[in-house]
DNA sequence: AAGGTGACCGGCC
DNA sequence: TGGCCGGCCACCT
């Protein structure tokens, strides 16, 4: 039932609810805080698999660039946008302005 | 069991 | 950060 890799979403689960209020952070940055830099990849689909937990921000899950990637995966197109700017971040053309400024890196502790 | 996929990242031009 | 290519790792059929 259990396996170890099934920890694997919880750890990422973990991270993406640490995200302060305000604050946004980088696939990589979550991969890296799990070590595994490598298996950035893996924490967008573990997105998409908690999508359905209220628990997990993924609006303030963002690629490096600061690009609303995952944006069209949200119920609305401008969703995710929108949750930005509600939370005082400025997006332009799915795109986060002053992204090194609400970049938040995750705590590397787990 | 093998192949394909993806809400990525880093390097290079 | 503008764009393209290769690599990487876990999940799905």
């Amino acid at each position: 039932m259990t396996k170890p890799n099934d920890n694997f979403f919880e750890r990422v689960y973990s991270i993406v609810r640490q995200i302060p209020y305000g604050k946004v952070t980088s696939y990589g940055a979550i991969a890296k805080a799990l070590g595994t830099a490598r298996s950035a990849r893996m924490v967008g689909w573990a997105m998409n698999v908690s999508h359905h937990l209220e628990d997990v921000p993924a609006h303030r899950v963002v690629n490096r660039k600061g690009l609303l990637t995952g944006k069209l995966h949200f119920d609305g197109t401008n969703l995710m946008q929108q949750l930005l700017e509600n939370e005082g971040i400025q997006v332009r053309d799915s795109q986060i302005i002053d992204f090194d400024t609400h970049f938040w890196e995750p705590d590397i502790q787990q």
